[in-house]
RNA sequence: GCCGCCUUAGCUCAGUUGGUUAGAGCGCUGGUUUGUGGAACCAGAGGUCCUCAGUUCAAACCUGAGAGGCGGUACCA
């Protein structure tokens, strides 16, 4: 049937989950690492940088009666059996790290570190199977100082980002005092209490989305949601319930009466006095260096859905400009969190190691800024060096290094094409200006530059092709010696004659 | 994993009761204009109608299965 020869040609198509970046979101992504790694290097904590794959023992991800990893990393066999995992978050590998050097590294270990990380889940919107976190961590450092000291860095970063107070908050909560309400509650740390407790934590980080109620039902038997999907509870019982709920609502945005309120709930618990003495210490170190309650409070909802934290935890949220109606910010939502893992490295040691750590998701917190119309995109736009004569090319090499020196972006066009052409790449390029200059203007010692924003614009009044042609709009003549003055001239909005 | 919606050109979409060579707009390439962007006009390229199987003289269209996309939900160390 078929009188052409049909091509097989391999679709064009991207992993679903996996992003192409545009050049402005990449500029706002890396700008905001920028800022982030300037904080914590004056801080004093040092760059690290690990590989993307790690054995899978290291990241802990086998399932306890399977011989392979977890579905939720990306895995593969290396050639001598054993397996490798794409990392799936930058603490893992940092606790290997340490656990591998331990010797000759200071305690307690600095570092921060910026990296993609692979979760092979199902992708959603604003949730990839490739992202990029950027992590501060200090490991070997016990005291609740070290906690103290990674809240006001995840408030620094918020600021070197721009934004003002009233614009983020930090959060902090502590798992020891949940684990005091729990012990208390009949629920051990231990065995099938351990998983329960999961449930538990689980619950808690959906009271946003479920409410109060919602979160009761997991709490106890479980819960149908109005897809009909049944989802397992904790199975505690309803005065645990009940006493699980009010810790979550037993913060106030006054750290001190939100601390007698905790003391009195935890009453004799040895966890629960520990996490209240904690927090005391870090509010106040918080309170010394004037980080108040307008950017950090304590809040007994946030729990942080993983189950390694042993002690303080937070998370830093961004609040929108728009206010609610009772004049309250909006949240846009959680951009990053942290806390203290103090049995992640022992894993590897048999000994013990603590540590805590704040990490950010780059890509969630910078389109969150651009939400907020945060996200400066003044990049420098380009000029263009029209290439009129290819025996000239020498030439115009030689100007736009000129420029360069001068720190003005510029590119000779090298495609094909005659001016025409050549001015409408310019113009889908963004570029500004475009510099003409053929052997008249050569013979001359000129060169003619063009605006093409502001010939745009003219272009608007001009009916025929002819007029248009014949005005030459927004262009003017300079000598060829004073390239760089008369571009930085007419960049800067000077005028046209 | 479970539920719902969707799939025809690079993009957005038409496409008659199942009928012969599948169209439009935008975009792309070339030209009118080999030294000047816009507009206009002319020409051209570009298709496994998601895949496979079935029904039929005949399938983009009907039936079945599968894949992919989107949204919700669960999981998320």
């Amino acid at each position: 049937m078929s009188k052409k020869k049909k091509i097989q040609r391999p679709k064009a198509r991207r992993p679903r989950g996996f992003e192409d970046k545009s050049a402005d979101v990449l500029r706002a992504e890396n700008r905001l690492i920028q800022a982030a790694f300037s904080v914590y290097d004056t801080h004093g904590f040092e760059p690290l940088q690990t590989p993307a794959f790690e054995y899978a023992d290291a990241l802990g991800k086998f399932l306890p009666d399977d011989d392979r990893p977890n579905t939720g990393v990306f895995a593969l066999h290396d050639d001598d059996e054993q397996w490798m995992a794409l990392r799936y978050d930058l603490t893992a590998p940092l606790a290997r790290f340490v656990a591998e050097n331990y010797n000759d590294l200071p305690k307690p270990y600095r570092r921060y570190q910026a990296g993609s990380v692979w979760r092979n889940e199902k992708p959603g919107p604003g949730r990839f199977r490739e992202f990029i976190q950027c992590d501060a961590d200090s490991v070997g450092a016990p005291g609740a100082a070290a906690d103290a000291e990674m809240i006001m860095l995840a408030a620094d970063v918020m600021v070197a980002a721009g934004l003002d107070t009233g614009q983020y908050m930090v959060r902090v909560n502590n798992r020891k005092l949940l684990d005091g309400i729990l012990e208390s509650s009949g629920v051990p740390g231990t065995g099938a209490g351990a998983e329960q407790r999961l449930q538990v934590l689980r619950s808690i980080d959906k009271l946003d989305r479920l409410g109060a109620d919602g979160v009761a039902d997991l709490l106890g038997e479980g819960r149908k949601d109005d897809s009909g999907a049944y989802t397992k509870g904790a199975n505690l019982d309803a005065s645990a319930i009940k006493a699980v709920l009010g810790f979550t609502t037993a913060s106030d945005t006054d750290r001190d009466k939100t601390l007698r309120t905790l003391e009195a709930l935890v009453g004799a618990s040895t966890h629960g006095k520990a996490g209240v003495e904690e927090l005391k210490l870090i509010d106040d170190i918080l309170t010394a260096c004037d980080y108040g309650p307008g950017r950090v409070v304590f809040d007994t909802s946030i729990v942080r859905g993983l189950g390694y934290y042993t002690g303080p935890v937070f998370e830093a949220e961004l609040l929108a400009d728009i206010k609610d109606r009772k004049g309250r910010p909006v949240r846009i939502g959680s951009v990053g969190g942290g806390g203290r893992y103090d049995g992640l490295v022992s894993r590897f040691m048999g000994q013990a190691v603590p540590a805590t750590g704040y990490s950010f998701g780059v890509s969630r917190f910078a389109s969150a800024l651009s939400r907020m119309g945060l996200a400066e995109t003044a990049e420098q736009p380009p000029v263009m060096i029209c290439v009129f004569d290819k025996s000239l090319l020498g030439e115009y090499f030689i100007m736009a290094s000129q420029l360069r020196a001068a720190n003005i972006r510029c590119e000779v066009f090298v495609g094909n094409g005659n001016v025409g052409k050549q001015l409408k790449y310019a113009d889908k390029r963004g570029v500004k200006l475009a510099v003409l200059m053929g052997s008249d203007e050569m013979e001359r010692g000129e060169v003619t530059i063009k605006d093409l924003e502001l010939g745009a614009q003219m272009a608007k009044a001009i009916k025929t092709n002819e007029e248009w042609k014949s005005s030459r709009p927004a262009q003017k003549t300079a000598a060829r010696n004073d390239i760089v003055a008369a571009v930085r001239e007419m960049l800067a909005g000077g005028d046209i004659i």
